[in-house]
DNA sequence: CTGTTAGCGCATTCAC
DNA sequence: GTGAATGCGCTAACAG
């Protein structure tokens, strides 16, 4: 392949001077500039990134690391990640952590050797130390982390308040909650929504908060012992929607109709909730535009422009399907 | 951040040393090995990869070309990709095409630009040519491109009659297919096994065969419409699982019940069949393995070990679940 | 066994 | 406006 010395050899000028049309900076003669683009055409030059890179320090790349991108949420925020970047010239490695501490470490050194430009992360088992340590700008989304990092969320709390008062107003007289991980900050927000509203129901009892860690399979088997256990439960809570999946699925074992014995509200909004049956009622967080709004965020950081709001903070929308009784006020 | 000198001056020697029990390769003396090991340890010394990638034309880096991550079936091939290539020390980074040429393309620029050491295509809507054009090693999964490029597949074709033989054992009078795109090699394979089992019978008509590509969308409407005007059919093969749920939200919206009065075979396999209910029934393929296997693959192409085979072509497997009846023989 | 040195391809001073 | 020279951090001959 050819290098920008042979492009300058051919123009019969100085690299230098291909360099400057390269990167459109510094005065040149059009003409001189006409030469050397003729010369970059005819050779089919392309500049080389990791000699640019090497030089200006710049590798046009960002880290995005993610738990799992298998967890049906994150491929809709790799998506936007990767969209808004590719926009701005940058290229996304991917990276799947499994909320492991350690393999979140093995990431931070191979992305730093890498000199990546800046990273995403929709995950953080990381010591807050650690992320600050990194002298490379930081985004996080769907996690908060500390005042100090620039982080993009949902309302976590508002949206479960708001799920579990939706069911309460449909006529559930026990609603349940299954909750996320206690390691994951946004779980233990929506789970605080949850008892902002039932705290003072005459009902209530922590037991009806049981513990899931957001995936299916456990969420089916705590569904199912709950179910078992406290039949009189008529109205469910999830963390996310992939544990109201399992909840789904627990119910529909038992054969507990959905929504007439039981109703169920998920968590996200992720598009798997409109490919089942019944469509799952859930609080939907806008998940593309979370990816996007933090890739943005990242960019600005990364091309040092002022960013507006180092903490944003998402509205979340109830999307009423086939979980939920429809509710005539 | 340190760099070699700052190490081989604290360690007393010469850069090349350093570089040396860097590589470990060439000799040095177990005793300034300690030294050098002391001085890297004391800088906090991490070896800069992007000078060494100038240097020697490897960068440890494999670029992962999809349609679109966010399709259920890419995260887990993602996933098997990531996986290997972080055990080899190959970072991945992704990119979507969806089944864009001009999009490909681009990638393909970006990525030279970048020396990615290789490439794994999960699409194919490139020109032949121009993916030998690419002197980056290649591999290409789920679609089968040319004798010349590395492939990894499953076996299409089988897997279509299968599944068509399947749904007339078990009782269907009438059987369609919901096939995929005419540009994607796959949707045909698996059309032309379906044909082959059905042409020769009297009830067979080509409009049995509808048009779908590969999303749940046109599959619901078009199976709407199926449904409609040919209400006897009592069977479908769809050419994959995304395509089958679309069928299914059509029969459960016409309350047509499944399976007793029709039956639905998907193909691929995906995770999301088993969260639906009924559960799909489904021609799986390892899709995991399919990328661990690619990945290994181009690894080896990588660095020039042999490959045993240049061209793999994966077993199916048929896995009962709810859209099909027990099949007692 | 170890050091010197010349690239790798490009950006960027600093002269002219 | 343009060119020569230097450096980015590392690897790989080539000497010794």
């Amino acid at each position: 392949m050819a290098n920008i010395r042979d492009v300058s050899k051919l123009a019969g000028v100085s690299v230098a001077t291909v360099s400057r049309v390269l990167n459109q900076n510094g005065y040149v003669h059009p003409d001189t500039e006409q030469k050397v683009l003729k010369a970059i055409n005819e050779l089919n030059y392309i500049p080389n990134f990791v000699a640019r890179s090497l030089s200006n320090k710049k590798t046009k790349t960002i880290g995005l690391i993610v738990p799992d991108i298998t967890n049906p949420f994150f491929p809709e925020l790799a998506r936007a990640v990767e969209d808004v970047m590719k926009i701005y010239g940058y290229t996304v490695i991917l990276c799947n952590s499994d909320e492991d501490e350690e393999k979140e470490k093995h990431y931070f050194q191979i992305l730093k050797q890498k000199y990546i430009d800046g990273l995403i992360l929709a995950t953080a088992s990381m010591p807050i130390s650690d992320m600050q340590a990194f002298d490379v700008p930081i985004v996080v989304i769907d996690r908060i982390v500390s005042q100090g990092i620039p982080t993009v969320v949902a309302k976590n709390k508002e949206g479960a308040r708001l799920a579990t008062r939706l069911l309460l107003k449909q006529g559930c007289k026990k609603v349940a909650h299954l909750r996320g991980p206690e390691s994951v900050i946004n779980a233990r927000e929506r789970c605080e929504g949850y008892v902002d509203v039932v705290r003072e129901k005459e009902w209530f009892h922590p037991n009806l908060i049981i513990q899931g860690n957001y995936e299916i399979k456990k969420a089916f088997h705590e569904t199912m012992k709950l179910l078992t256990e406290q039949p009189d439960v008529d109205g469910i809570f999830a963390g996310n929607d992939l544990m109201a999946i399992g909840a789904m699925k627990a119910a529909q074992q038992l054969k507990i109709r959905i929504p007439d014995e039981l109703a169920i509200i998920g968590f996200d909004g992720i598009t798997l909730g409109e490919m089942i049956f019944p469509e799952l009622s859930t609080v939907a967080q806008p998940i593309y535009d979370m990816g996007a709004i933090g890739a943005r965020m990242l960019i600005k950081l990364i091309e040092n422009s002022p960013v507006d709001k180092l903490y944003q903070q998402l509205d979340v929308q109830f999307i009423e399907r086939g979980t939920t009784r429809k509710v005539c006020d």
